[in-house]
DNA sequence: TGTACATCAGTGAACGCGCGTTCACTGATGTAC
DNA sequence: TGTACATCAGTGAACGCGCGTTCACTGATGTAC
């Protein structure tokens, strides 16, 4: 029954976004609003279970994608993990504006999202990783870190104990291609290369393979 | 009027997001709802008219902050450029979330929103023709382009003639890095970046650094 | 086998709000003769 | 200088909706003795 609410409530994001309503979503499944308060204790908690779901789902596809190529195919990897992220988004668009969006206004995100919410990165991540412990990849001639850009990443290291070994010029640039990527799906998916791509699938593709290439994956 | 209408409206952004009720600006300013429809047709005309102000307040900022840069200082041209963005959206967060954030359900943008949205990767496109022209900027090695994407971007050659004499791959080149530093911006504002950075302005700084080396802009 | 009780999914009415938009109107201001 | 008229910003009531959440409740199902 929660997946059933939780089902309808996102065929509903579609149509109003992350403003969605209670009550649709019990007209929808035949029920009086109120049941929903049975399995939700609030409408912020519906939206929480759908956010966790969507991190989930884009984990799953972001990883399937990628297990599917050669372990030593570091290009091929990255290529893969890109290309699952693109599908999953541009099947299900109004999961990833609201994960990828605009924050929901009045919404604050609990810290159970957190994991969810890491596990497409951590792919990305551990690509770098497998690169550099096997000397494929080389740090990069990068500017001068910042210190405390130093310790940030430092952080990040100590959180995710596996990517502790990954230098912190590689784990930054590994942080902004992935920023990259999601920089030109959002730009693709809300609108803002209307009028100068039409090819959406070439352009992904030709820029995924630019990154990988300019990462030094091979 | 217009202008104070507009004035309240924008401070609702803040709390409400795209869903911003015209009755709640009405009784801001102290007068009744309907007032409002002396000056806009509806409540979409309203938030098409904030989208402009937006754009254009985004692009004095960019094209300011990068005429501050000496001319042929390429480098520090695009770095302006891209602070002058950051800076703005910082200050005007609930308004770089309406432009570049999730699409606003139900809402379909005018073709009058298209000139003021492009103005900021105008001048991002600038500085390459200006580094292109001059020779200080090659056409880098990347993958071979599509065909579709190739005829594209020619597509974008015509549209802004200024720019036709930039190599496609150039093109391509300027136009992900501009999406890279929207996707570092969207990740610090959206939130995507909490637990893993600390000090957004070295951070940024960085990696627009990263990405002004690897243009091969001085 | 039969009865008493507990569980619990879902109901329906209500509270107290909110919204965009239309429409006939008031009443002050400015203009023309 | 004084009167008649037009303009037009803003009013107020109404239409027809919507919403999240609470609360006492019904009525079917399952369990225990």
């Amino acid at each position: 029954m929660i997946a059933e609410i939780k089902k309808v409530a996102r065929t509903h994001l579609a149509t109003d976004g992350a403003n969605l309503s209670l009550r649709a979503v019990a007209r929808d499944l035949g029920m009086v609003s109120s049941a929903i308060y049975r399995y939700f204790p609030s409408r912020d908690d519906l939206l929480t279970a759908l956010i966790i779901d969507a991190y989930n789902e884009l984990g799953d596809a972001v990883v399937n994608s990628e297990t599917a190529a050669a372990r030593c195919d570091l290009g091929g990897r990255f290529r893969a993990a890109a290309h699952g992220l693109r599908d999953w988004a541009t099947t299900n668009r109004p999961e990833y504006a609201l994960l990828y969006g605009s924050p929901v206004p009045g919404y604050v995100a609990p810290p159970d999202t957190i994991g969810p919410a890491s596990r497409s990165v951590v792919v990305l991540l551990t690509i770098l990783t497998d690169g550099a412990s096997s000397g494929e990849l080389k740090t990069p001639t990068s500017p001068r870190l910042p210190r405390s850009t130093r310790t940030d990443l430092k952080q990040v290291g100590k959180a995710f104990p596996a990517f502790a070994e990954l230098p912190e010029a590689l784990l930054a640039q590994g942080i902004a291609a992935w920023a990259q990527v999601f920089g030109l799906l959002s730009f693709e998916l809300f609108g803002q290369l209307v009028g100068s791509v039409t090819d959406y699938d070439a352009f992904f593709d030709y820029q995924v393979r630019s990154i990988t290439q300019r990462l030094g994956l091979q």
